[in-house]
RNA sequence: GCGCCAGUAGCUCAGUUGGAUAGAGCAUCGCCCUUCUAAGGCGAGGGUCAGGGGUUCGAAUCCCUUCUGGCGUACCA
């Protein structure tokens, strides 16, 4: 139910003396339940009115006293510091989303708003050659939790993980390759031997910027379609392709699409020629580029003085291609804050070629990762693996049942499942644009708020519902006389699950539904303290209702949030 | 140099779009398992909201400015 319009819909049935209609975006929903549950703040009131927010507070207050009615949603209101506090009739608000939410089951929470829309999804999108580390999860989980988000609020989603397979650090690869690789070591070490040759490769380079032509050359010989240099190339693609596609179902990241950039090497030259055709670009320094200085996007280059592509030009005919294929109304690309002036630039092109699907674009952009010892880059070797990450998770998850002495039917499941909520919840805990630390220790710290502790209270909920083994009649759900501390705060809390859902969607912000679950989380820790749900074998049916419509906003929530549901652990 | 982002408790972060006494977790120190899962609950200490101006009934939040950190700024992605 939505609190504040429902309050705001009984107000009006009053009659007063100041017309509140002109004043409903002031009303608020009551950051602290002892100022009731809506208030209004009276101080621009008191300048409208010339009158003091207190004594305007107190007339209105005195005014909806006498009309307040036995049955009405308004049951109480208080004159506080110039703010008019109104609290709600807790039984008929506790029942009434109670109610809701065990209605609506699964689909609370739901919405058709952009029902027939398509939205394309491009996250993970790593470099095939690389081990994936901790500067990876945020692409990939926050991506596939974006994609949950729309597909919540309506959308059929397209997930594209536009794989690194092709460009200069595939160049790099076969140069390490050409000097210190060989052939029995990487097929039989795969993405292990690659990432040596890949570091050993920037620390000789460092010294001998030589490699560095070497490696543009070898590109240049992908480009034109050498043989030895595809095939060389493909071959390592191939080795390494399986580790990362294991980490993605790991994590449960699954994808529509793998298309990465290779597939675009020889659809290209259409989008120079354009270009070209559109009078967009010029040529500089023996580059291609467009310049975009006047809007105040420096010069982007889409064709290197030696004649190779870069990026900016495998994602311009990648969206062409994407358009064509998908007919998308908005297509989001899930990437670093660094890349920001690429994104603008790319957005920029694909206006000044009017293209259809110019505005359709957007560039979610989250903040770095760096470790306490300094950057993090594939180039220094292998530091903050996320299957070292989740590997450890595991562990640990494992240590504490054990410790505990939990009984559990599939302990490898369990903390396999708790170590991806873990994971899942790194990414995804802090808003997307802060840089952040990453801290293995802490991450793994499995007290207080974390995922572990959402998913050991959803167990709780079920421990609970599974003991009641009781049905409930939502007829028979009397919330008569509940207080903050039985429930009510906690029902609440429930209640604002929906709007979470289309806050998160419109600021492409997932932390607030994790957010979100966390409050209820603690706040049904509270409630189960104060309130026994069985006591001497007796089952309180409005305590059992409140923990199944936990259980569903657990169950709605953690499935958007890629943390696993655990019934026991 | 210019541009973008950030700066809140020892640490990591919230702060509902300008509202009431700035809140959580971690860490530290106490208390609570013969009753529904202690990966839990309760309590204590801890603050110049980076500094300085301004806007107004009212600012962590908006504007200006200085400082600090990160990132970007033509042949990487």
């Amino acid at each position: 139910m939505n609190l504040k319009n429902e309050v705001l819909q009984e107000l009006k049935k009053f009659d007063l003396t100041y017309n509140l209609s002109d004043f409903e975006n002031l009303f608020v929903l009551s950051v602290d339940a002892k100022n009731g549950d809506v208030c209004l703040p009276c101080f621009m009131l008191a300048k409208q009115f010339k009158t003091a927010p207190n004594i305007i507070a107190q007339n209105l207050c005195d005014e909806i006293a006498k009309q307040v009615s036995k049955n009405g949603l308004i049951e109480k209101v208080e004159a506080v510091n110039g703010y008019l506090n109104i609290f709600a009739n807790k039984e008929m608000v506790a029942k009434k989303i109670v109610t809701e939410i065990l209605t609506e089951k699964q689909n609370f929470g739901k919405f058709d708003l952009y029902k027939g829309k398509t939205v394309v999804l491009d996250y993970s999108s790593v470099n095939l050659a690389k081990y994936m580390h901790i500067g990876h999860l945020k692409t990939t989980i926050i991506g596939l939790v974006m994609k949950n988000i729309c597909k919540q609020v309506g959308y059929k989603t397209i997930s594209i993980n536009y794989v690194g397979d092709y460009g200069t650090p595939f160049g790099k690869m076969i140069t390490a390759y050409k000097h210190w690789g060989n052939k029995e070591d990487v097929e039989k070490r795969g993405v292990d031997a690659v990432q040596d040759l890949y570091v050993k490769f920037n620390q000789v380079a460092e010294t001998d910027e030589s490699l560095n032509d070497e490696a543009r050359l070898w590109f240049k010989k992908i480009e034109e379609g050498d043989k030895e240099a595809v095939e060389l190339s493909n071959w390592i693609i191939e080795l390494c392709r399986g580790e990362v596609e294991r980490l993605c179902n790991e994590l449960g990241a699954k994808f529509d699409s793998w298309r990465g950039e290779r597939y675009y090497s020889d659809k290209m030259q259409p989008v120079i020629d354009e270009l070209k055709a559109a009078g967009l670009t010029k040529v500089s320094e023996g580059a291609t580029v467009v310049d975009l200085e006047e809007y105040g996007l420096g010069v982007a280059l889409i064709q290197k003085s030696d004649g190779t592509s870069l990026y900016l030009t495998r994602d311009l005919a990648a969206v062409e291609d994407r358009y064509k294929n998908y007919k998308f109304d908005k297509a989001i690309y899930v990437t670093d804050i660094a890349q920001k002036l690429h994104f603008k630039q790319l957005f920029k092109i694909v206006e000044l070629l009017k293209k259809p699907y110019a505005g359709k674009l957007e560039h979610l952009a989250y903040g770095r990762y760096s470790l306490p010892t300094g950057k993090i880059a594939s180039r220094m070797g292998k530091q903050a693996l996320l299957k070292d990450l989740l590997e450890a998770g595991i562990n640990k998850s494992k240590e504490i049942m054990k410790e505990r002495g939990t009984k559990v039917s599939d302990a490898n499941l369990v903390s396999k499942q708790v170590a991806v909520g873990a994971i899942s919840f790194e990414a995804l805990k802090y808003e997307k644009v802060k840089d952040t630390v990453y801290d293995m220790e802490a991450s793994l710290n499995f007290d207080g708020e974390t995922s572990p502790y959402m998913q050991y209270t959803y167990a709780r909920c079920c421990s609970i519902i599974e003991k009641a083994n009781t049905n409930i009649n939502l007829k028979e759900v009397d919330f008569k006389n509940i207080t903050s501390a039985e429930g009510f705060d906690l029902i609440k809390l429930l209640n604002k699950f929906p709007q979470t859902i289309l806050d998160a969607y419109e600021k492409q912000e997932p932390c607030l539904i994790v957010r979100l679950l966390m409050d209820i989380a603690s706040e049904f820790n509270k409630f189960y303290t104060n309130n026994r749900i069985i006591d001497n074998g007796v089952v309180n049916i409005k305590y059992l209702s409140v923990v199944n419509a936990v259980k569903i906003i657990f169950e709605n929530g953690f499935k958007i949030v890629n943390i696993p549901a655990i019934s026991k652990m």
